[in-house]
This record gives structure tokens, C-alpha cells and sequence, in this order.
DNA sequence: ATAAACATGCATTTTGGTATGTATTTTAAA
DNA sequence: TTTAAAATACATACCAAAATGCATGTTTAT
């Protein structure tokens, strides 16, 4: 074969970094190789190597590229207000997108229980993943500090605290779900854990 | 060298075992080799393979002696009570080992961010894990019952659901704070965090 | 004497990476 | 407008390194 235009090209990289997430879902990421991702895109271990230089970027630009984009698809939908409320159901947003997003739900559960945190994978990401934690974090504080303001919370909270709390409880509710042991509906678990959690601190 | 008497065999099996998590934390599981967690035993290759048949086999007794030996450790110290402030006192229990033992923690943090949790691992782990499970399920659910049957509790609640929103929610604060992102105080953490989800099922 | 508790050496496979080949496409000069 | 050169988008072939796991050796307890 030989050389394409541009669009082809793009489709190619998209192809490999679709067949990466499967063989890294399948094999896991250390027995992932590069000949069995190209075989899978239909491609060869060239095909490949011309578009990463190695398997840690190649895995970094999978990460990139779904939590970027998930980013992307979904700020449109966020809800508005600074109420508790707002906030509960912005996390049954992202809930519901890995209820129904096939795709996005297997990135997540790869990148929770089937890969290594290497440092040469942690250094690549580093920048986009603090981006994603950021944006939440924000989102979290911002509607807890209104929230407080406006007289809806208990007295005397360590806010800072109660931020890095809810989003851990999150977390963990995502993480639970998504590993084999509990299925179940995420949503609904994020709901209610997070509705209990929010009635905790409400005055 | 040669033969040793059965403790000195048993202490060989023990110096592998510690040097098998020194090497995995540092390296990761896929990187980690035989002969480098032979030599910080102060052993060969030989001796780690006299004692297991290949890494996951390595790993799996590594993960079920850290678990077993820290259950064992701390069943004694474990509140007897059935209030919600019980359970609450369970968990900081378990989270306090986690801020004193570094060892122990040094293993979690291995197997929540440092490896990869394939088939072969999984299997010869499931038992142990799933009894480890079983175990803080039984203590959640129990207590929440028994506030439940004495009218602690809010109306209506599913309990079966409660008990995994309760459990993803410690493991959810544990899991955020053994990355290296957050540091912080786990045990206090702990405390504010399900005491809030606490006030929030209480009537 | 036998078997346990290792050490040592080797061989096989795997694979990450590179170097090279090749057919198109794009660019740019004539 | 034509065409040669250069760069792109891969395929193919190959290598060097490394690690697994086994086979075999050696020493000492029992």
C-alpha cells in the first residue's frame, strides 16, 4: 500500500488509537502489542510506529484524546445554577454518559483496572488529566462557596475538605461500578450516594 | 549456598515476598523481574522460583498474605457495637493502619494504581478478595439493619443499596488520597466524609 | 541416602524499536 | 500546464535486548 490523503490519514490514526483501547481492554496494557493493535486497524506495526513513537504515547494519546473529547461533547449540557441541586445533577450527567457510552465506559474501566500509572504514561498525561480534575474541581467549589453564602449549608465546614470529599465519593461510586464485582445502575447509585452526602451538609 | 532448616526456609519465602513489593511499587508490575526481587532478597532467581511458579503467582501470594495477615492483625480491634458511630469507628480503625503502616500502605497503593489486574491474577485472588469484601459488607449491612429495625434511620431506604453507596464511599476517599495528587489526613478524611453520608440516612 | 533449598547456566521466545523499501500525493519550478 | 522533486503514509524485514522458565548443579539438613 501507499501513501493517502490527509482524511485517510486522520481515519488511520483514529482506527489505531479504536483498535489500542480494544486489545488494552482484551490483553491489558503490558501484553498489548503494537502488531496485534495495527492488525486490528487493519493496518501494520508501521502503520502504527508512524503515528507513535511507543506504546506510552500511544496510550497517552488514547487518554488525550476520549477525555478531551468527552469534555467537549458534554459541556453543553451542563447544568447552569449554583444550587446543590445543579451540582447533583451534574454528576448524573457524566453518570448517565458511562451508563450509555459503550466506548467511554470501556476507556474508563481500562484506565481505572487494566493499566499501569508508569511515570512515562503519568508525565504525558499529566497536563490534559489535571485539566479534566481541575474543571471539576472548580465546579464543585464554585457552587459550594455560593451555596455557602447563601446560608444553605451547616455552620463551619472546611469547604476545601468537603470538595475533595465529594468528588472522592464520586470516585469511588464510579470505581465500584465499574469494576466486574457489582453491576448495577450508576446512576442511580450516584444519585442517591451523592443525594445522602449533599443532605449531610445542608443545614 | 544450600539447604537451610524450615524457619530460615519460611524467612526466605517472607525476604521474597517484601522485596517482590519493594520492586513492584518501584518498577511496576510489568517491569518488575525475578532477578531483581531475587537480588534485593539476597537471593537469585532459584530461590523465587522454588517458591512461586511465575509472577502471578508472586503477586497473588503477596496480596493475599498483606490481606489475611492485616484482617487477623486488626479483628480484635474492632468496635462491637451496632450504631452508625460504630461503624463510623470501623472505618477510621481501617484507615488509621493505612496512615501508620507503611508497608500496608505502600501495598495498597500498589494494587490500586501500580498494577494491572489480569485474569491470571484476578483468579487466584478471588477467594481471598471476595471473602475480604463479604467481610466489611457483613459488618455495614448488619449495623445498618440494626439501625434500621430501632428506627435510626430515614424511611424507606433500600439498604442493600445503602451498604455499596457506604463501602464506595470509604473506598472512594481511600483510593483519592493513596494517589499521589492528594496527600492529607485519610483517617480524618474518613471521619468527615461518612459521617456527613451518615447524617444524611439518619432521620 | 535422600530430598529440600537454593545457585547457576542456558535456550527460547517475545517484542520494542529501527532501518529500509515503495507507492502515492503534494509541492513547486520551469 | 507539465513534470520533476520532495515529502507523506504506510509495508516489510530485521535486530538486539531481555526476560521467562527450565534443566541441571551443589550443598546441607534430616
Amino acid at each position: 500500500m501507499a501513501r493517502k490523503c490527509k482524511e485517510d490519514a486522520e481515519k488511520t490514526r483514529q482506527a489505531v488509537i479504536e483498535a489500542a483501547l480494544d486489545v488494552f481492554s482484551e490483553k491489558g496494557y503490558a501484553k498489548a502489542t503494537f502488531d496485534e493493535i495495527a492488525f486490528r486497524a487493519g493496518f501494520t506495526k508501521g502503520a502504527v510506529y508512524w503515528y507513535f513513537r511507543n506504546k506510552a504515547d500511544l496510550v497517552a494519546a488514547l487518554i488525550v484524546e476520549y477525555m478531551e473529547r468527552k469534555r467537549a461533547e458534554i459541556s453543553k449540557d451542563i447544568p447552569l445554577g449554583d444550587t446543590l441541586d445543579d451540582l447533583l445533577n451534574y454528576f448524573v450527567l457524566w453518570a448517565n454518559v458511562l451508563k450509555e457510552d459503550v466506548r467511554f465506559s470501556k476507556f474508563n474501566r481500562f484506565i481505572i483496572c487494566q493499566m499501569e500509572w508508569s511515570e512515562a504514561v503519568v508525565s504525558r498525561v499529566q497536563k490534559s488529566l489535571s485539566t479534566q480534575t481541575d474543571w471539576h474541581l472548580e465546579k464543585i467549589k464554585q457552587v459550594l462557596v455560593a451555596s455557602d453564602t447563601r446560608g444553605d449549608l451547616k455552620e463551619g465546614l472546611n469547604l476545601d475538605l468537603v470538595v475533595e470529599i465529594v468528588r472522592s465519593t464520586y470516585m469511588g461510586i464510579v470505581f465500584s461500578s465499574l469494576n466486574k464485582f457489582q453491576g448495577g445502575d450508576i446512576a442511580e447509585k450516584i444519585k442517591v450516594g451523592l443525594g445522602f452526602l449533599f443532605d449531610g451538609i445542608r443545614k
